[in-house]
RNA sequence: GUGGGUAUAGCUCAGUUGGUUAGAGCACUAGAUUGUGGUUCUAGGGGUCGUCGGUUCGAGCCCGAUUAUCCACCCCA
């Protein structure tokens, strides 16, 4: 077999051991948060069948979906003249009927409908598995990514949207992170914004030209809204509520008076004033979380499906993209024939949230240390004679591992200090004989001789 | 899909107006130290200079193409 140079796929990573025990902490302080709010796992194949995935995420999100060839003869079946024609498209179900999942909410649809009659509603879930994208990678975005989504399918109730805030303070916090905005928008402010300035039509437009404010800026964004079918008069109108500044009650009144001639941008207003009502009560014997919470009518997001709130997330403590989003979309079902089932989810961005914590050093020391006694080996003689402890010491539940052959003890010692096993134990002739063990410590580099109880004890406590 | 940068040792990168045998740091191996790591010192191994073509007496360096990769835009997490 010719050898080829070693190389990664285009916007994948590997992920060696320091990196795994660091994901999964994270991963596991969020399960733990998740958990406790009544969120139980479940796991979806990482390929679904093409129809499943197709016509889900718009024209543009199609190209980017991973088709998986069909097995065999794949072009023996199709259809001759798209082939002749090189028609990409429509030949695209005629060699590929598999595709790797494009993100965990449409799989989660499925499975809904699917368990419809095993699963009790309201039902509440999370997943973190892997998904893919044929998208060109940059800076923190991958081919490969992790999502960790929580949502919750069947409750209307705003009381999931507010504890979705507090899922988000709370897992957030326990990492470590200390200054974050949950910002809070709705769709239906949206739309009452575009009803008021007599252009529903145009919602989506507006809501895309007004997310990029901060990229772009108000003259950027009011090049775009002109482009897009906008008259000056509109961007008069639109300017003050785009810069709203100040405390969120203060924003609502502002917004509330423009938009009191349209019913659903005031019951837009009146679904962020419930949240927020269920979020004061329930931080009622702790710390109030408003210096958390942000409203922003600019934050559009995946505006094709969100029919409510739309939540997202930055830190501030360095720059990076959102760490969090997610929303209230009704009839997440409807695509696969259940209708009037409601959801709302929000989604952590686990390697975002990676590099931040990594740029922050907060990952603590204990996740990058595994095992923590190491057996010296010198000789056969030697090597039996520290089997019997190892297995005693691994039973009672301590990492421990005896080096798998007799080399110098240099050698051990530094595949010790480059595993950070804090302890290594010595045994040669003279411990055989004394009976006692030498239990060095890396860090100190101190050494000191134990018995074989004493020794037990130390590295069990 | 559009635009820009980069490509030299396992990794990160130097390499002068084109001029002998292409370098450094880190990593690795060995020794200084036969039972003592993380510091230090010494030595060693390791390169089709991404690939193909062109200019030239001569190309790592200049030109063209190509591939890979990174960054930005669109979009998104």
């Amino acid at each position: 077999m010719a050898i080829v140079k070693p190389s990664l796929a285009k916007g994948t990573r590997d992920f060696s051991p320091t990196e795994m025990e660091k994901r999964d902490y994270i991963f596991h302080t969020l399960k733990t948060v998740f958990t406790k709010y009544g969120y139980r796992e479940i796991q979806t194949p990482s390929f679904e069948n093409l129809q499943t995935l197709t016509g889900k995420y718009g024209d543009e999100g199609d190209k980017l979906i991973f088709k998986i060839l069909n097995s065999g003869d794949y072009l023996a079946k199709a259809p001759a003249d798209l082939l002749t024609e090189r028609a990409s498209t429509p030949l695209t179900p005629h060699i590929s009927e598999k595709a790797l999942r494009y993100d965990l909410t449409v799989p989660f649809a499925r499975y809904v409908v699917m368990h419809q009659h095993e699963i009790t509603l309201p039902f509440k879930r999370f997943q973190i598995q892997p998904v893919w994208r044929a998208d060109r990678p940059q800076r923190g975005r991958y081919r490969e990514f992790y999502q960790c989504d929580v949502d919750v399918v069947g409750s209307e109730s705003l009381l999931n949207e507010a504890e979705f805030i507090l899922i988000y303070h709370e897992a957030l916090t326990n990492l470590g992170l200390m200054d974050f905005t949950i910002k809070l928008n709705n769709r239906k402010i949206l739309s009452g914004i575009a009803d008021v300035l007599g252009k529903p039509q145009l919602l989506v437009p507006m809501t895309v030209a007004i997310d990029k404010l901060d990229k772009i800026g108000v003259e950027g964004v009011d090049r775009e809204l002109l482009e897009r079918g906008f008259s000056d008069e509109d961007l008069e109108k639109l300017r003050p509520i785009m810069q709203l500044e100040g405390p969120v009650a203060v924003k609502i009144d502002q917004l509330k008076d423009t938009l009191a001639s349209s019913a659903i941008g005031m019951r837009g207003i009146d679904e962020i004033e419930i949240v927020l009502g269920y979020v004061e009560k329930m931080t009622a014997h702790t710390d109030p979380l408003n210096r958390f919470i942000d409203l922003d009518i600019t934050l559009a997001r995946g505006l094709n499906y969100y029919t409510g709130c739309i939540f997202e997330v930055k830190t501030n403590e360095v720059t990076m993209g959102s760490i969090g989003g997610g929303g209230r979309y009704d009839d997440l079902t409807g695509m696969f024939g259940l209708k009037g089932l409601t959801g709302v989810g929000i989604s952590f961005g686990a390697d975002r949230i990676y590099d931040v914590m990594e740029e922050l050093e907060l990952f603590p020391t204990s996740t990058v240390q595994s095992t923590r006694v190491l057996f010296s080996n010198f000789d056969k003689l030697t090597e039996l004679y520290a089997l019997p402890l190892l297995q005693k010491l691994r039973g009672a539940g301590v990492a421990a591992e005896i080096y798998p052959a007799s080399a110098k003890l240099k050698k051990q010692l530094a595949y010790a200090d480059a595993k950070k096993i804090p302890y290594v134990v010595l045994i040669g002739e003279e411990e055989i004989q004394s009976g006692v063990f030498s239990l060095k410590d890396m860090q100190s580099g101190e050494q000191r001789k134990l018995d074989e109880l004493k020794l037990f004890t130390f590295l069990t406590s």
